[in-house]
DNA sequence: ATAACGCGTAAGGCTACGCTTACGTGTTAG
DNA sequence: CTAACACGTAAGCGTAGCCTTACGCGTTAT
């Protein structure tokens, strides 16, 4: 059993990266994403479940439908993940990347 | 064809991100780095390959040696990648994501 | 020249992954 | 009650990914 793969890893494929950054624009069903989408509805669903798993997203019922949101709690859990890689990846390179972080809200 | 694969992509791999990581640290010959690693000696020069046609890391001939060094071009360029995800994913939510980003050098 | 070292790469196997089609379940509409 | 809708899930397939072993090449040492 694959057994909380790694932020990385849920990230990894196109479809589902697209799928959350959506998301995070804006709640959608499983329909309403797979309609933009250039794989069919199935293939969204086990994206979304992949997300679910991963603690990145919720799904709410709506009647028929089934709405999924972005969880803040696993954005900031990403967060920090990055945070934590950029942080250890850097720490003995105080070199040239000047770039200094964005502010976030 | 496995052409320009994405960033998200090459890290997800846990020993490739753990190479990148401590190459980031200090240079290292490939054998160097097999000896702790829980994988042979070929195994690390094809992720060094994956690493390597990414942008991420140079390699420098050094005698019989090979040294891979992190290519800080590659590094920003992560960094601005990482920034455009991060960016498109929290525009619509400038929410409760607290944790202001940290420091960099 | 020969041997030993450090490394890249080819070949093959195994598993994980992403996709599709088919089907089952819960919900709203008529 | 029945039909239609939105969705999850099982089953199966093809491919990509990561690993190993085997081999070959350039470099340093004897």
């Amino acid at each position: 059993m694959t057994y909380a793969k790694s932020s990385w890893a849920v990230l990894a494929d196109p479809t589902r990266r697209t799928i959350f950054e959506r998301l995070a624009a804006y709640p959608s069903a499983v329909g309403e994403l797979a309609s933009d989408l250039p794989v069919s509805r199935p293939a969204v669903s086990q994206h979304l479940k992949v997300l679910k798993d991963a603690g990145l997203v919720i799904d709410i019922r709506a009647g028929k439908q089934r709405i999924y949101h972005v969880d803040p709690d696993g954005l900031a859990a990403l967060r920090a993940e990055l945070d934590r890689f950029w942080n250890n990846t850097l720490a003995a390179y105080k070199s040239v990347v000047e770039q200094p972080p964005r502010e976030i809200s």
